[in-house]
DNA sequence: TTTCGATTGACCAAAGGTGGACGAGCATCT
DNA sequence: AGATGCTCGTCCACCTTTGGTCAATCGAAA
């Protein structure tokens, strides 16, 4: 693997805003109040962030969202942040011991990545399992998703295509990329008065892994999640949606790029829901339904940090 | 770990009510009129408790649930507060952060069972979860298996059909003990040595529930598990067992009745599987292919217990 | 030219602090 | 029994601090 050192590469602001779910004037503001990061600057004044300016970032959400004062996490190194967020989950979880790391001190997505590759070629999940666990510690909840899990998914695709991998090799990283998904989604334990998040897929769609990815975002939000798993028609959603007087539902579609059915769904589950209930809805395949979720008013998010952000959003009712 | 002296790590008043499960106004009050805990305080005034006053507060609760004044209850120590709380319950449990529970010291299967199902119908998951976990810790894991969750699926189908429960009940109820199951598995690491064991669903067997309750229980078997998720053709299965030296291959078999593709499918990863290893096939459905589980020399399993005598036979190479 | 980013200053909602009042529940007194 | 008073959780009015957001303006980039 190269080394581009993590402290070297640099990053304009739009890119920091799409790493971290933070909002531009918001980074500027905590700069310049509590200088919580110091990013260099281009010779023409541009803020340049380094990788380890974006995790603190995203570390110094995480204390914020936790109940801190920015003012008193900005105070704080990147290893009192990591206990402090880790001490401020309710449930601190099996504390389970990570020994040696093999990538020692510094730990980068893309080794990382490598690593949970050759242990998918090795057919070996307890490995995969150990590395993804270990690089959790390092890395943050959206690096992980979006550096590791994500590409290696895709990679592992590619390689099938290729001949390389089997499905098997598929199945068994589906398999564990799954649980460690859930586990990440059940760290959190959601405020008392969080609002209700049902994630799912629509009947047919029987891929998961974004509507884990999306109920695991939605959880470090804050977000208190009903995950119903995939393929389900929308009489069930809807249903759900009210049984737990859901404020949102969050679908994702990965599968076909066309089928009227699925139109067909989306427009019944629009009619069948609340009107005040908001529908979210991401995946690879997302795009090519414009005109239907349009036309039911829902909310397409192209990647995880717009995600993010209609989350926020519909947290406080003042979006159209 | 690192360190933040106890007594000096700082928390404002918001985490400390997340943390405890006290309103904000009756700590204040606690300490206005009995001086209860005394955190220090900001340059400007907030409010700064510490761990240790956390842990007081959270002593104080219990206290006071107990049926003790907070008058009396404000004037102890830490340990005092400790003896009086462990004499006011009969449980002598852990003293759990925010404690609930339901079956206060008895824990049989069936009164976790009743809760378990109360979540589901209330499509609460983390409240499932929770139950589960909770049970793990008194029950062992057979107890868990097949007094809980193999029942617990089977009256929520029973719903289903009924017309009592939805689909979503069920989607929800399999993501929670999916989860829960690989959860199982991966406490378990085995010894250096142990013989691998394949696990999986044959193609066109969606269900993956039965290969999970394989995988947990030859995990705490000794076995070290291949865990490749449901829906796996043949060539695969033969694949991986080879590239991993398995010593054993196992599949679950729940769905069609009747499915001669299935039989194929069988013969062919018998004849494309090294000979010295052993295929176990187990499931609702596994007795209707008793023929071509015959005619294969597989292993058929008709329960847990059955599966575990055949586990330890194949470890020694003395079967037939 | 349009979009992105920086700067400044202002605005305002949310969180927190203080003091006080209210009222349900319970024990005590006449 | 009824009146009285105490305990203690809750609520409110009013203030300060904190911190997220916005608008206006300007320079740099694409």
């Amino acid at each position: 693997m190269a080394d581009i050192p993590v402290d070297l590469a640099r990053h304009p602001i739009g890119v920091v805003v799409r790493r971290t779910g933070l909002k531009p004037d918001l980074i500027r503001a905590w700069e310049r109040r509590y200088a919580a990061v110091e990013p260099s600057r281009s010779p023409t004044g541009r803020r340049l962030y380094s990788d380890l300016d974006i995790e603190r970032l995203v570390l110094l959400r995480q204390a914020v969202q936790a109940g801190r004062g920015i003012s008193h996490a900005a105070a704080l190194d990147k290893e009192q942040l990591r206990t402090l967020i880790r001490e401020d989950r309710p449930t601190p979880g099996p504390a389970r011991l990570l020994p040696a790391d093999p990538w020692n001190g510094q730990v980068t997505a893309e080794a990382v990545l490598a690593s949970c590759l050759s242990a998918v070629e090795r057919l070996d999940g307890i490995e995969l399992e150990l590395q993804l666990e270990r690089a959790a510690v390092a890395l943050s909840q959206i690096h992980m998703i979006e550096r590791v899990l994500v590409p290696m998914m895709h990679s592992i695709g590619d390689l099938w295509q290729q001949g390389t991998l089997r499905p098997a090799h598929e199945h068994l990283a589906s398999a564990v990329v799954r649980s460690f998904l859930g586990e990440m989604r059940s760290a959190h334990q959601p405020p008392s008065q969080a609002p209700h998040l049902i994630v799912t897929t629509p009947a047919r769609q029987h891929h998961e892994l974004g509507a884990l990815i999306a109920a695991a975002t939605a959880a470090t939000e804050g977000w208190s999640i009903v995950y119903l798993g995939p393929d389900l028609p929308p009489e069930d959603i809807a249903a759900a949606a009210h049984q737990r007087g859901a404020k949102a539902v969050a679908l994702s579609i990965t599968f076909p790029p066309d089928d009227s059915r699925l139109a067909d769904d989306l427009r019944r589950l629009r009619r069948m829901l609340d009107p005040r209930i908001q529908v979210v809805v991401g995946g690879r395949s997302a795009r090519h339904y414009e005109a239907a979720l349009k036309e039911i008013g829902a909310h397409p998010v192209a990647d995880l940090a717009e995600f993010r952000r209609a989350l926020a959003k519909l947290r406080v009712p003042s979006s159209a």
